[in-house]
DNA sequence: TATGAATGAGTCTTCATTCAT
DNA sequence: CATGAATGAAGACTCATTCAT
């Protein structure tokens, strides 16, 4: 029996990722029910709250980026690797602006249970940004957090004009004159 | 009594500008009418639907907005009034998260009436760019509307990590190396 | 300046008349200011109430339909003319569902001041009718206020089914067969 | 639990059908969620509309009355039957008013869902028409939506003058001089 | 007196949440 | 556990009526 609630759950949080990211957080609970197939009663049953349900979707977004970044620190090139992530990321997020968004608040919230997720989650960026640093290919001064922000600015400056501010920010973070440039030279 | 009415439009643009930009776009009519000490009659005899009001304040936010850019065009030191410019956006952006994300809106929408409003603000944009170009001081392949989208994406970045991230925009936007940078030197 | 206010009076039941004939009673009052070219303040100056409103322009109606049907009992031909009112009643019937309907209503609220109106209105359809039996074309078990009913039945009809139900009613109301009909021959 | 929604529903319609009688359709949908002892959302997740309740009851009094014309084609006396149905339609349109009046619009709107029953009620009438008119009773040049008319008119006519109305169209339904009477004799 | 701005009760409708089945 | 019917607070919007100008 609770194969099938945890399935259910699971199909949940899918589907109101889902859901949430075509239509925004404004989505209707019932929406996600009904896309889900399951009754109004089970989404409210796992999730008492629609709030608790929209932290978990982002709980699970987080997981799951969290897990990529963290694949990514594996890589050979890490300066390559890096600029492509954050390309990769830009595309990734025209299809979750609201979850992208709810990224954003990933630096706030501080309530209990997902702050272990962010831990973790900054962590994972911070070793990305560290190992393209210490390839020579981003500017010292900065760390995970600073191209997250980039990133989510980017991606929201990308909803209405495209792509292009991105390359400006990636200019910005490069260290291509590493040697020249006024930037400190210590992390 | 025209006089009246004209007060009671502009205090209403007035506090719904404060309003939506605490509350977000979801703020209640009526709460807006209270914060104006109006019955929520009036709200809707100037602004006859929610949308038009919150296009109104969009309106008039973008008004004074292009006015600000537009006396910036007058400066004596284009470069560095460009990016002290660029650090004042993020300051009044602060307080106004939803009107700055409707201002990203501005590249959008082209619906009838706030057309001229947004062509007049996007040739404001340009010339400062233009005129930061022609001093040297920023890259030469991007134009107002890029700039714009920077500053929008910084906004939005800085809500949860703070100012940092514009740093990193401004180096990626300078033209200190114009000769070295591989970008093309037309503009 | 009571020229003028009594102009504007009379402007105004023409034109309420008009609003209410094509939009129903539930026309709003500022439609009817704004298309007698007032503003709603005049409205309400001069019929307090909505309800008063309405009233006045049915007693208005009411008085031009009395002058009609008192017009017509000068005629030559009393059962010709008769019939002829009965369907120029109904053409004209079309374009004003709503008086028409208030109209039916003549028969019931006994307020004050349209008391009079109505009892004119009602010996002038007396009037008709007895006339039109005297000359042997109506059958005499009616009076004025049968007539007006079924008149106003057959306009309702009308709405939706055409005129032909008319002519069953003015087959039911004429006396061609007086003698040999069972119904009474007193009045 | 679909048996209670169905017997909610079900009373729903009953009340509904009840206060629009009594108040017309401006009722207010609140008005008639008190009278059914039941949350307002509860009328609208049976109803999603006010359009659309009134729709239900509409098209529940359209089935109640068809089949009542319907049982009548199996009476043993046609005629007599016939006028006995006009009189008793009589009745129970004083009581519904506003329903009386959406009956007389069976003729109109002509939108998906009601076709069929109206289709199916103008058959019936028609029916109960046409055999009254092999009887001999009634007179030949007229048809179902014909009578409709008139006993819709009717009883517009008995809101406010009483029954006698409806004894002259009946007399002009009549056929008693078929043979004598001026109309012609072909259907 | 005319005006039209202001008012707020009332209307329809949505949606998160509860609970009987 | 799952279901979906019931709930009612809240929101956008309308309109008769009042009143300052």
């Amino acid at each position: 029996m609770r194969a099938d609630a945890r399935r259910n759950r699971q199909r949940l949080l899918e589907v109101a990722e889902e859901v949430f990211a075509e239509h925004g957080a404004g989505a209707s609970t019932e929406a996600i029910a009904r896309a889900a197939g399951v009754g109004i009663g089970t989404v409210f049953r796992h999730f008492p709250t629609k709030e608790e349900l929209l932290r978990a979707v982002f709980a699970e977004h987080l997981r799951k980026f969290t897990e990529e970044v963290e694949s990514l620190t594996r890589a050979a090139d890490p300066g390559a690797e890096f600029f492509a992530f954050c390309r990769r990321f830009l595309d990734s997020a025209q299809r979750k602006k609201a979850l992208t968004e709810a990224l954003a608040d990933a630096g706030i919230e501080v309530d209990g249970e997902s702050r272990p997720a962010k831990e973790q989650f900054r962590q994972a960026m911070d070793e990305l940004v560290v190992r393209a640093q210490r390839a020579g290919a981003l500017r010292p001064d900065i760390d995970g957090t600073d191209v997250l922000a980039l990133l989510v600015g980017a991606a929201k400056a990308a909803e209405q004009f495209g792509k292009r501010g991105l390359e400006v920010i990636i200019d910005g973070l490069r260290c291509d004159e590493c040697g020249t440039r006024p930037g400190p030279s210590a992390s």
